[in-house]
DNA sequence: TTGGTGCAG
DNA sequence: TCTTCTGCACCAA
């Protein structure tokens, strides 16, 4: 039996790629960048371009002096803060959620979307479908698992949810459609921009000996493509016919089983629900830095700045890490070294007064990487908070689980009300004021008066997600669970996936039993809010 | 747990 | 020539 012949079809999987993010989010600010070349620029480099400017060979990363050079009407934007950058990104994530409760998210562009139970209902309806879009390699050869009409299925998914992207968003991207996480990322890519390809597992295969170079197996960076070229490994049939064994030593046991399989078109690998980010930081690179009070203003200015992303999170963090990389005379490598230290959660409850007591940790974990008596070159430094805790009154898994999507929508809310030009408002105050202007809302229209209404719309948005069901049209993942047994985004998956079916139903079961609970909770929270309880401490935390 | 490295977009 | 601004996984001590 052949390892092809082991493989596993039976999940559908969708990869979408933003076209030029960077790029589209500006071009939708400034509608004036759509007709020019333009560049997305962060320090001396131009990050990301639109396709006007790759015309002229922008290319990732290229110097500006470079990038002017080919092409001299090159207009520039500033990417350095990512803000708007993560807020559309997050929209993007949110309506993929309408599709699957398993989106996975690949850095701010790229999401995978496990559709394999929304395509087995539908095909229950009708499988008389045909491929939309772009197919890699020669589809004639049918393997007769289903996979052929999951993956057709899956395209005319992929069309609609790009569709829904184009509508909602004004973002135009790319999909990739196949059986596993890897085909429907490298397959994706054939065929750019504004467009999709997918590839059945007959043709796997031709389409990973069809790569150019083994970096573009996901997990190859240029480490590993050394390492594995040092043992004469250079090609993906090298690395097919070399075997787990000769990797093994280089890339560590499992490593070196996944990386074997990738060279086959193999992944088993699931499609993981991205949660809440597991830290929020940020940093500055520099030319140089050399006095302590510079040190301290910029860290200052990065101290301001997180403090609002932590808010906009909501969660309260228990560790700083301060990153800073120095000057190096051999300019090897971009080496950092980093510092951590606890921090008491309480100086999250008072804003200003505490600022200078978290600049002090901060300056403390500065001194312990560098000797301020001795000469230094600083060239970047970083701030981030890591180890958050859930606020109280949301232990309970269900409600971090609703919390979860309450805040994915809070910033479509945030946007629409404000309007998407407007520079962001600076957001945090106190929880105190906020529950007093719940309780007796301010006449006058102030941005707490705001936050109110940001609120009632968060609600809305929540009981569309999951009441709204009417229009079968409409697809809602809340349809697809209720006729399927999944497992209870509260659950660990993998142990899920080992019980008995029985077990599986009654799990899902008591979720739903759970769910409905909760919802019921929360809607009468919202009309008539009290103390202590889920939606006060939103207000609180906002 | 801390700090470093590799990888990703 | 490994550049920017992030964030995650993994490894070693």
């Amino acid at each position: 039996m052949s390892v092809f012949e082991l493989d596993d079809h039976s999940r559908t999987i969708i990869h979408i790629d933003l076209d030029c993010f960077y790029a589209q989010v500006e071009m939708n600010k400034n509608p004036n960048f759509r007709s020019v070349p333009l560049g997305i620029q962060q320090k001396n480099i131009v990050v990301t371009s639109n396709y006007k400017a790759r015309e002229f060979g922008i290319k990732k990363c290229m110097l500006i002096a470079e990038a002017k050079k080919l092409c001299p009407n090159l207009v520039l934007a500033n990417g350095e803060d990512l803000h708007d950058y993560r807020q559309t990104s997050y929209k993007v994530t949110n309506l993929l959620q309408k599709y699957s409760h398993l989106v996975e998210r690949l850095g701010l562009d790229e999401n995978f979307v496990d559709v394999t139970a929304l395509i087995n209902e539908k095909l229950k309806k009708s499988s008389d479908v045909e491929v939309v879009g772009n197919i890699s390699g020669d589809s004639s050869e049918k393997c007769d698992c289903g996979c052929t009409e999951r993956l057709t299925m899956g395209t005319v998914i992929a069309q609609e949810i790009r569709d829904l992207i184009k509508n909602d968003l004004n973002l135009t991207t790319c999909a990739g459609i196949a059986h596993n996480k890897l085909l429907a990322k490298i397959v994706g890519s054939r065929h750019k921009p504004d467009q999709q390809t997918v590839v059945f597992p007959n043709s796997a295969l031709e389409l990973m000996l069809s790569l150019d170079c083994l970096t573009n197996i996901p997990g190859i960076g240029r480490t590993t493509f050394e390492q594995l070229e040092s043992v004469g490994i250079k090609t993906i049939e090298d690395l097919q016919n070399g075997g787990v064994k000769k990797l093994e030593p280089l890339l560590g046991a499992d490593k070196a089983r996944i990386i074997h399989n990738f060279s086959y078109g193999i992944d088993k690998s699931q499609v993981k629900p991205t949660g809440k980010p597991q830290s929020i930081g940020l940093e500055d690179s520099c030319k140089s830095i050399s006095v302590e009070k510079e040190v301290r203003n910029k860290l200052e200015q990065l101290l301001n700045r997180l403090l609002l992303l932590v808010a906009e999170d909501g969660r309260i963090p228990k560790t700083i890490k301060l990153t800073v990389r120095k000057f190096n005379k051999e300019n090897k490598v971009s080496h950092r070294e980093t510092r951590q230290s606890n921090i008491n959660p309480s100086l999250f409850s008072n804003q200003s007064a505490n600022k200078t007591k978290i600049m002090t940790t901060i300056m403390h974990l500065f001194n312990r990487i560098i000797d301020v008596k001795k000469p230094y070159h600083i060239t970047l430094l970083g701030l981030s908070f890591t180890k958050f805790q859930e606020p109280p009154n949301l232990k309970n898994s269900v409600a971090s689980f609703l919390r979860r999507d309450l805040e994915v929508q809070s910033v479509i809310s945030i946007e629409s009300q404000n309007g998407v030009d407007e520079p962001e408002s600076p957001v945090p105050s106190t929880s105190s004021v906020e529950l007093k202007d719940v309780e007796s809302p301010s006449p006058s229209p102030s941005p707490k008066k705001l936050k109110l209404s940001n609120l009632v719309t968060k609600k809305r948005c929540f009981e569309d997600y999951y009441e709204d069901c009417e229009s079968p049209s409409k697809l809602k993942v809340a349809d697809l669970c209720l006729e399927s047994v999944s497992c209870p985004p509260d659950a660990d998956q993998d142990v899920f996936k080992e019980l008995p079916l029985e077990m599986q139903k009654e799990l899902w079961e008591d979720y739903k039993r759970r769910r409905s609970a909760e919802m019921n909770l929360c809607s009468s929270q919202v009309k008539k809010p009290k103390p202590n309880t889920l939606l006060n401490y939103f207000i609180r935390n906002n």
